[in-house]
DNA sequence: ATTGGACAGCTAAACGATTAGCTAGAGAGG
DNA sequence: CCTCTCTAGCTAATCGTTTAGCTGTCCAAT
């Protein structure tokens, strides 16, 4: 591959003018400016990005590092950060830690030797272990959906809280009063908040969820299937369902349906975030949505202002509302008067 | 950020020593040894990437260019792929060209200066026009899915003809006569070759589709939604139809839905290549499976291969078959016997 | 005619690593 | 005691750019 120095031995002039030409930063005339470009075309010359990272100090890169790429909520933030990413004039470097918070260590220290110019993470560890020794040396980071130490990252996220309390609410005003959540893990702050956001709902009508019907489904589809079939087959199941992500709710819809459930006619079933694809599934889910896109925008914008502008500025936090969609997996509960009065009423017959 | 001089200067030894450390190049007496590795970590050292890349010409990185990254299929290829490179020791930068061929321009472009050190691509143009100058510059490349020039490029590729005749073959030995398919641009490989795989499968019976069963949804979710209504709102409409890829089936499958048509009962519906969250969608999906998973693997194994042995060994071409995977989305024709003996039969009653 | 400002274009020093080739000191053999 | 070999560790060139600062030319003003 040709060079700065052949370019400018071909046209001969200096390197100093072959890279004048090239980034167009100071004055050439017009004589000159043909020699090179001649000379570039000639010699099939490209500048090589790495000699310029080096003397630039900056690599036009950007990590991405998300929590479960096979998650089709994290496939679209990919897809929307590719898009930003681009739009930017940055590439977009993909990392998935699995919700493991040792592969998230060993992708941490694999981009700090990138040194990319920046990093938005979906941090899957203790809110606590985001600071100190263990972030020494990476660069400016956008916190994305969930929280760590307050006020120490740029952070984009959800009111998680308030999304679930909205789709909570939807389901007592349908009349439920047994309703069970699945919940992702919590040490997540996501997880957290919406279960937070599930029992306020119900405490400000005086109620909670029945103790078994408040279970751990890890933010994972075959995870929340399996919980989902003990729950439901146990005696006395709750008449609807919250279920704290996307991918969890599909579990559960497939988990219904295997058992030969009926939804909305047997249980009702409502989630907070969204997965594409949504769209194909019947019946529609009742959820509260993520602005997917929107999140992922502000958070290149967020981190692209801090890198190109002040990397000392104090952290901002950007708190997205979720929007109720309303699909067809939520109904009146089957029994809804008698259950009003007599909480032990048997539930559907439970299958197999 | 600390360098290898103020390491060096810190230990009280050379640049060169530094480097023997880190890199476990030469022998080191275990004194300088110790104390480099004290230098390292009192300065908080991490060796830059950037200056190593541009001595050693090579920057642990592998391009990754999808046709559409909305497209859940290409996700999980994303999700396999960001795998594989990491268990290689590469990263993985993704693009999204969105099957426009001047998108696909911009990316190359952009990864010619991205000096990576090696590709893949799923390529979305005309396939003559990778070869010449549009290509110069590029680093090795794999072509994903679909081919290209013969024996240009290394390339991982499924068997589709044999894919789509497997799909088709089925539907016939349902006793499905009248069938029509939604089939991708006809410019790829892919789309061509599914075609030629169902209309090779129909001709074996003697049986070709009508002209009017046979149009292009373009390998996108809302175009078949569209064609698939229009076509199944016409008088005497197919009684199966094979979709040529996954994301079109669910658009095919809204649109069933949205007529208030039943499949498998008004309609069978199988198509070729899969994507993750079939699992959740009823009726299950009968469709050729890609193995997305192992293809994925062998284009990294066969990338890796070449940039780290023969960059100028002849190109190798795996071809993978798919697997038939039988859901509920298809079923015998419901008026089989007059159909065999009366094609201008009306279908179901089409709504609206 | 002299001075000085403007400015096109050049020289050379970075950026931070790797590594070929050199140096110097120790130990062995005569 | 001298020479030779061996090798740990050093010096300095190199990768391909960018850019501060310099040089020399041209022309207007005095």
């Amino acid at each position: 591959m040709a060079n700065i120095k052949d370019v400018a031995k071909e046209a001969g002039v200096s390197t100093a003018t072959v890279s004048a030409v090239i980034n167009d930063s100071s004055f050439v005339s017009p004589v000159l400016r043909n020699r090179v470009q001649a000379a570039i075309d000639k010699l099939g010359y490209v500048p090589s990005q790495v000699a310029r990272n080096l003397k630039r100090g900056s690599s036009q890169l950007i990590s991405l590092v998300v929590a479960d790429l096979a998650n089709p909520f994290y496939a679209r933030i990919v897809c929307a950060a590719e898009a930003a990413a681009a739009a930017w004039g940055y590439c977009l470097v993909v990392f998935n830690s699995d919700e493991k918070p040792e592969i998230e260590r060993r992708i941490l220290s694999r981009i700090r030797t990138l040194s990319c110019d920046g990093m938005i993470m979906v941090p899957v560890g203790q809110p606590t272990q985001y600071a100190g020794a263990a972030m020494k040396g990476l660069p400016p980071i956008v916190m994305f959906g969930r929280t760590t130490e307050q006020d120490a990252y740029d952070a984009v996220v959800l009111d998680n809280v308030e999304a679930s309390r909205q789709v909570t609410s939807y389901l007592l005003d349908l009349g439920h009063r047994k309703i069970g959540t699945i919940t992702g893990p919590m040490h997540l702050s996501t997880a957290q908040d919406r279960h937070a956001g599930m029992l306020d709902a119900m405490a400000s009508r005086g109620l909670a969820p029945d103790a078994i019907h408040v279970r751990s489904g890890e933010f994972r589809e075959d995870t929340a299937y399996s919980v989902a079939r003990d729950m439901l087959s146990q005696p006395n199941p709750p008449s609807a369902l919250y279920v704290a992500n996307g991918l969890m709710a599909l579990g559960v819809m497939r988990a219904v349906s295997d058992m030969g459930l009926k939804c909305p006619r047997d249980i009702s079933i409502a989630s907070t975030d969204t997965i594409p694809g949504f769209g194909g599934i019947r019946p529609k889910l009742t959820r509260a949505e993520h602005p997917a896109t929107d999140m992922t925008n502000e958070a290149l914008r967020l981190l692209v202002d801090r890198i190109t502008r002040d990397p000392k500025a104090p952290a901002r936090e950007v708190v997205f509302q979720a929007a109720l969609v309303l699909g067809e997996s939520c109904a009146p509960p089957s029994d809804a008067l008698i259950r009003n009065q007599d909480q032990t009423v048997k539930g559907p017959e439970s299958p197999e």
